[in-house]
DNA sequence: CTGAAAGCGCTTACAG
DNA sequence: CTGAAAGCGCTTACAG
């Protein structure tokens, strides 16, 4: 690989006169320019960002923390998260974490603290009293999507609200027996606000809450439908916690013939990328993922880090109908 | 953020004695190593991998271009890859190089270049001329998986005997007009190579192929399948090139009241993740695309990159009938 | 307009 | 067992 030495070499001339060239930092003239420029080309030149960055006290890296590449709504946070450093330079370096996994957070967190990353960007990471700790230690800024990470700044939407939103479009429809699945009851935060928000709803309207947790995943689904199924107490309809889970009670409904909505209305979370592929339509609360990301970077790159929050919407597709035929 | 000097400062020894011992290579007393130990610790010094790399002439990195995040395959790909590196002390600079877009392909290269890596994983990248000469002249060791670029080592299937083992199979339950769809007839190594495979079994069996061109996604799969509806020419199978399409093509037929697989066959590629959490779940090739991870990673820390071809099989569920129940 | 020097944070022979 | 020095590839005041 061809340093700034060796261009100063054969251009006759020092490093820090290669260095102002390549920089476009001015005082040079034209004609060293031009013989420089020529020479870093025929040597396929390219700077070592390591020098860079030791001499400018700065990565420009972008930490992105994910549980893994299979959740579906990573992608396009991912994907908002990586336009902006195309446009801007940056540079992401990417990590998993795991599910609850202290130790592999841990190794997460030292390694974006080892290549001084700018900050952090972590996705619907959960952090434990430990890895809070260590991040306190490390001084790192860091921006929470969709989970609050102690006093740290977050980007989500009200998960109450959302929930309770969602359980009233379904109630308005005219369904009455609505159970809330594949919540996870033992987060503290997603899952927890959004079984309130639910609960706040069915008692308001004075209907029996039901729900059935499960971490949200297709598996969960699926598996929350069937026990339904099982114990004869399908409900009229079932709000799934994730658009996975939704495509997991549609599925399992398929497969016993029952028709969705006609016989079961799903109101899905999320509107990832899965609620449009499966018929009918996932209708489901659609959450900004793409601006989560865009504002994340915004807000680090700003140092402005205060935590937002986002409007969510109802995506109306197909599997709620407009209004409860069972009940008319 | 503290350095070595700061440590070595409070430890009063100097910075060679410091890196010595958080390096553990010997050479330090028992209470030296406990002083140092303790002071690094307190400060919650972090090494700078930028200095590190300096000296060390290596990046510990290693780096990812997909096209973008949403490639439902490259999540799959993407986590074994994550896997190593959590397990190895590597770690992923991720890039993004959009469909197509010489200009952010040429950007993703030159970003790799700079940050020295140690070698390019590429998911399903097609290099063009201009790229495929930068990349000569970065001299960076490339695996490419999924797609031939020039004569760099590439991990895939054979995707001429899938097709073909595809078609085949199709045509041994039954089958005989049998479309092919939302193939990439522009792309000279997967596209085309399906097609040729695809054409091959048909014509062995003495029928007639029928082609209809897409990119692989969802939409172009409904919109095939839309297309051979309005035409009233829906065959009695289709094999999509990808799960995305063969969803599209089920989304499709359930619109129209068209049953899978009684009256209509699906056979997808892939084997992503929509491809179980579809009803009925969709039959297809699986390709193993966390083994190809896997096996890129091993080829690039071995320096020894060659060419692998993996095998394929498929993966059966419900969108292919065991018997063409339309023929008996 | 150009060069010499110091320094970013680390490692690693070389002395002692 | 420990330190002083040189160097990784770059940048940036400071002179001239």
């Amino acid at each position: 690989m061809a340093t700034i030495k060796d261009i100063a070499r054969l251009a006759k001339v020092t490093p820090s006169t290669v260095s102002r060239v390549l920089n476009h930092s001015g005082g040079y003239s034209e004609k060293t320019r031009r013989r420089v420029e020529k020479i870093a080309d025929e040597l396929h030149y390219q700077k070592n960002e390591a020098a860079v960055n030791l001499v400018a006290q700065t990565s420009n890296l972008i930490g992105v923390i994910v549980t893994n590449a299979t959740t579906s709504f990573a992608a396009p946070i991912i994907d908002s998260i990586e336009d902006w450093a195309y446009q801007n330079g940056g540079r992401i370096l990417l990590a998993h974490c795991g599910l609850n996994d202290s130790e592999r957070l841990k190794t997460c967190l030292n390694l974006m603290a080892g290549r001084k990353v700018n900050g952090i960007i972590s996705v619907s990471v959960q952090f434990d009293e430990n890895n809070l700790k260590l991040l306190d230690q490390l001084q790192l800024p860091l921006i929470s999507l969709g989970v609050k990470v102690s006093n740290q700044p977050m980007i989500s939407i009200d998960n109450l609200k959302a929930a309770t939103t969602g359980t009233n479009y379904l109630i308005s429809r005219g369904y009455q027996r609505i159970a809330l699945i594949a919540v996870d009851t033992s987060d503290p935060q997603t899952g927890r606000t959004r079984c309130a928000g639910y609960q706040k709803a069915m008692e308001s309207a004075g209907l029996t809450p039901s729900i059935i947790p499960g971490d949200y995943s297709f598996a969960a689904g699926k598996q929350a439908a069937e026990f339904l199924l099982a114990k004869g107490e399908l409900p009229e309809a079932i709000f799934a916690a994730s658009d996975d889970a939704a495509a997991g009670v549609i599925y399992a409904a398929q497969e016993h013939g029952i028709k969705v909505p006609e016989q079961l209305a799903v109101l899905g979370f999320d509107n990832s990328s899965v609620a449009s592929m499966i018929y009918p339509g996932i209708t489901t609360i659609d959450q900004p993922f793409k601006q989560m990301g865009r504002l994340a970077i915004e807000h680090l790159t700003n140092q402005n880090v205060s935590s937002v929050e986002l409007p969510y919407q109802i995506k109306e597709r197909g599997s709620v109908a407009k209004y409860n035929s069972a009940q008319s």
